[in-house]
DNA sequence: GTGTAAATAGGAATTGTTCCTATTTGGAGG
DNA sequence: CCTCCAAATAGGAACAATTCCTATTTACAC
């Protein structure tokens, strides 16, 4: 993978950023630096930096895909009320695929977890 | 919600459905029966009936929507090699969402969890 | 029957993402 | 430094899934 000064600020903007950004927000984000960018750009090399193992995309049902720069896996609570995905430190994931492996006799290569509630911020 | 033989058709065609078809699958075998129907029609009321709660929309990342019969919240395999989507018998689901709200302090209202595997049939 | 609110058909529009192609560029080797 | 070319980009078209729009039809209360 050859180096881009386009890759590398959607690299930088998804490791700076403190949320899950969609690959529209980081379109916007770059657009400051790089006006010209394509969204082309954004959404093939975000999918470069996934190949390659540098960030994560997080599935999110019935939304857009969005960008992770915790590699571990982990799971992640989407706030009803403000739209904000929040992580939480996985704890078990090794005995959740054994567990279901044991019910199912299936074999459990991975799974996702998204919890939808609302966030400390959104209760008060 | 007044009856419409559309809404019906659909219904029945998951209800009958030992699959979880997606909205597609449902237009093509409603057409059957109902030559002229619309793909809107389909969908509109495949969220009018998840809405009455007369059937559930199955999450599936970065994959179409698909329909269930089982009302009760329960979790899904997918087969990577097969494609099809099964059913798991939800376990403990109230544990689960107490586990995440203590660890979070989140109010934890739903959750998804698709796992990705091979199933016993392809396994052979 | 009749009137009307609700439902449909059909297609356009939207959204999110990928694909295509002409053009540009990083960086290896002279 | 140049030169070259494979790899990367820009820009927009294409695509797939879903929703929206509007004229027409239909269920059903009266």
């Amino acid at each position: 993978m050859r180096y881009s000064k386009q890759r590398e600020a959607i690299l930088n903007s998804v490791l700076w950023s403190l949320d899950h950004p969609t690959a529209e927000m980081i379109y916007d984000y770059v657009k400051n630096d790089i006006p010209n960018i394509s969204l082309s750009t954004v959404y093939r090399n975000l999918n470069m930096l996934c190949d390659a193992n540098q960030i994560k995309k997080v599935i999110m049902p019935n939304h857009s895909e969005r960008f992770d720069k915790t590699l571990e896996h982990h799971n992640h609570v989407y706030c009803a009320k403000c739209h904000h995905l929040f992580d939480i430190p996985s704890s078990n994931n090794e005995s959740i695929n054994k567990l279901v492996e044991k019910e199912t006799g299936f074999h459990i290569m991975t799974y996702d977890i998204v919890f939808q509630g609302i966030c400390n911020n959104c209760k008060k």
